[in-house]
DNA sequence: TGTATTTAAGACAATTTTGTCCCAAAACTA
DNA sequence: TAGTTTTGGGACAAAATTGTCTTAAATACA
């Protein structure tokens, strides 16, 4: 059960890893995060540049850059990050996958995963980054293997 | 929101289709289900070559031959089919991927993901074949585009 | 000005997934 | 027995995903 790209998941982890430092002021850079979460330094970049090109964070080049959330983790929702990695129609996609779905055409499965999905974009729609930070700041949860 | 893989999705839709076919007797060809429900005959096979390795299916060769459901269609459960499809830790599988997880040394998402695990595997554990099949054969759910 | 630091961008490779094709094996029919 | 139908199995190709690397651009600082 796939639910998220190698891509989203390390934007996610290291986004929360941003949160989670949030007495920290200034730019964070890539090559710290990457380190720390141990994740690829040029693919996290990659994943950061979309995120950059999309508002999530803005970049400064640089001795001291790096990059920064454009707003407070409390106003960064899972649904705004999975939008930008994922695609639009993240919350779109089925399990039997059958294109052009709606209530006049529903598969056999639709009806339960309709509410599957409407619990996922709920819970996606009000966790914010500055919740998953603080969790891992807290000494509770971890960010790594 | 990828959960399921394409060759899962077209094993799912090929086995719901016998089981919509409840009446007939016998053996149904790959070559049927594939042409009824628009996908690649050869990519089916191989999928269903893996469901008859795993006793989901057998198969007969020659003329009138085919495959059939190894039990009642009442009996066979998405379970057991994405149990053979995707492997047996499927529902092990997390958003944020850390391995070796646990209650110990949780992800910060754990909470909300093993909830929406539990639910998707509870409906797993109990939707059939039969089931889906019947919501097909009343011609009030679809299996194709 | 020159060097070090850091992100931007894109080429490129490796891997996995998806899809196609060919031929063998089994079974039926004539 | 010969020919047809159908699954079995593997080679192969195409596409998508994942990962690595190189160079350029921006910035700071000595
Ligand atoms: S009918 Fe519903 S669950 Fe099924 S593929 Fe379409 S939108 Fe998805
Ligand atoms: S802590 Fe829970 S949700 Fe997070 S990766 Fe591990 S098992 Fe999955």
């Amino acid at each position: 059960m796939r639910v998220l790209s190698k891509a989203t998941v390390y934007g996610l982890r290291a986004l929360v890893y941003m949160a989670s430092e949030r007495e920290r002021t200034g730019y964070v850079s890539i090559g710290e995060i990457a380190e720390k979460l141990n994740i690829s330094f040029h693919f996290l970049t990659k994943t950061f540049q979309t995120l950059t090109q999309h508002g999530i964070l803005e970049s400064y080049r640089g001795p001291n850059g790096g990059v920064a959330l454009t707003k407070p983790a409390e106003q960064l929702f899972l649904t705004d990050i999975v939008h930008v990695l994922e695609g639009a129609d993240f919350f779109d996609k089925c399990l039997l996958g059958l294109p052009g779905c709606g209530v006049e055409a529903p598969c056999p499965v639709h009806d339960f995963w309709k509410e599957a999905k409407r619990a996922m974009k709920e819970e996606f729609d009000i966790t914010s980054l500055a919740e998953l930070g603080e969790k891992v700041s807290d000494e509770r949860f971890r960010l790594v293997a």
